[in-house]
DNA sequence: CTCCAGGTGCCTT
DNA sequence: AAGGCACCTGGA
C-alpha cells in the first residue's frame, strides 16, 4: 500500500488502511487470510471493483511459481522475505499522473503532491477528502497554477500531457488494449514520460505485468546482483523482461522491496 | 552553503 | 547510439 505503487493510501491507528482511487474511498484491513473492506455510504464502490484493484483474480501462487526463483537465488530470497507482495491495479490515468510527478521525488513527496492537487482540483468524495482531478479537469489548469502547487518543472509535463490527452479521447483505452510494446511507445510520446514512467503506468495502471521499471535502485540491484554494471537503463529493462518473463513487474517489486529494506532510513 | 534525489528532454560527440 | 547537463524544490 505504501511501497511506491500507489500514493493515496494511509495507515490508520487501528492498523487498517484508507485509500482513494477514482471516486472511491475504501478502508481495508487484513484479518488473517481475509481482506475485509468497507466504504462510507456515499461511496458506491462494489466488491468486484475492490477485487480488481487488489488484483485478486489470477491465482497468486501460480504467478509466484512462474517467476524464475528456482534458478535465481537472489530473487528467491526477496520473494521469501516479501511473500504476499502484489501489484495493485489502479486507474491508468491516475497512475500516469502520479508517476509524471514522481521524477526526483521521494514517496512522501509524491503523496503530498497528489494530495495538494486533489484538494485543489479534485471532487470532494466525503467532507475533506478529495479524488484526484480527471485529465479533462487538468487540461483547464495553467502551468503557473501547478507550479504554485509545488509541482516544479513537472507542471509543464502535466499541462502539456493534459492537452495531448484532450485531443485523443480514447488514449487510455487504446493503451490498455495495445500490446506492451505498442502501449509503451504510445505513452512515451507524452511529455515527461520516458521509459521508466511509462513502465510504471503500464504495470500499475494497465495490467501490463511484463513491464520492468528501471529506476536508480533497480539499476543498482541489477548491477550488483546480476552483473549488469554500466548497462544502459533501457538494456537493463530489456534484460529484466527477458529474464523474469511474463510477470517481470512483480519480480521488480520484490527486488525493489529488498533494496529499499536495506536502505531504510537513508531514503523515505 | 553545496549537493543531490525513485527521470526526462535536449544538445553534443 | 551514448554522454552531459539543466530542470523545481526541499532535505541532508
Amino acid at each position: 500500500m505504501d511501497g511506491g505503487q500507489a500514493f493515496r493510501w494511509r495507515l490508520n491507528e487501528s492498523g487498517s488502511w484508507t485509500g482513494i482511487w477514482g471516486q472511491n474511498l475504501v478502508e481495508v484491513c487484513l484479518q488473517g487470510e481475509r481482506l475485509e473492506w468497507r466504504r462510507p455510504k456515499q461511496v458506491s464502490v462494489n466488491r468486484e471493483e475492490v477485487l480488481r484493484y487488489f488484483a485478486f483474480d489470477p491465482p497468486y501462487e501460480e504467478i509466484i511459481d512462474e517467476l524464475p526463483w528456482r534458478s535465481d537465488r537472489f530473487l528467491a530470497n526477496a520473494m521469501e522475505r516479501f511473500h504476499g507482495l502484489r501489484i495493485l491495479r489502479q486507474p491508468l490515468g491516475e497512475a500516469l499522473f502520479a508517476f509524471l510527478l514522481s521524477t526526483v521525488k521521494s514517496i512522501p513527496q509524491i503523496k503530498e503532491l497528489c494530495e495538494l492537487t486533489a484538494k485543489k482540483y479534485g471532487e470532494e468524495i466525503v467532507p475533506g477528502i478529495y479524488a484526484l482531478p480527471t485529465w479533462e479537469r487538468l487540461a483547464r489548469v495553467s502551468e503557473k497554477e501547478l507550479r504554485a502547487l509545488k509541482l516544479g518543472y513537472r507542471a509543464k509535463y502535466v499541462t502539456q500531457t493534459a492537452r495531448m490527452l484532450a485531443e485523443e479521447p480514447d488514449f487510455f483505452s487504446e493503451v490498455e488494449e495495445a500490446t506492451y510494446e505498442q502501449a509503451r511507445g504510445k505513452l512515451m510520446k507524452l511529455p515527461g514520460v520516458g521509459g521508466k514512467v511509462a513502465d510504471c503506468a503500464l504495470l500499475f495502471g494497465a495490467g501490463k505485468r511484463e513491464a520492468f521499471p528501471v529506476d536508480t535502485w533497480i539499476a543498482k540491484v541489477m548491477a550488483s546482483g546480476y552483473g549488469l554494471k554500466d548497462w544502459r537503463l533501457e538494456q537493463v529493462a530489456a534484460f529484466g523482461r527477458a529474464h523474469f518473463g511474463r510477470f517481470a513487474g512483480l519480480a521488480q517489486q520484490f527486488l525493489f522491496s529488498a533494496v529499499r529494506e536495506k536502505q531504510q532510513g537513508t531514503k523515505a
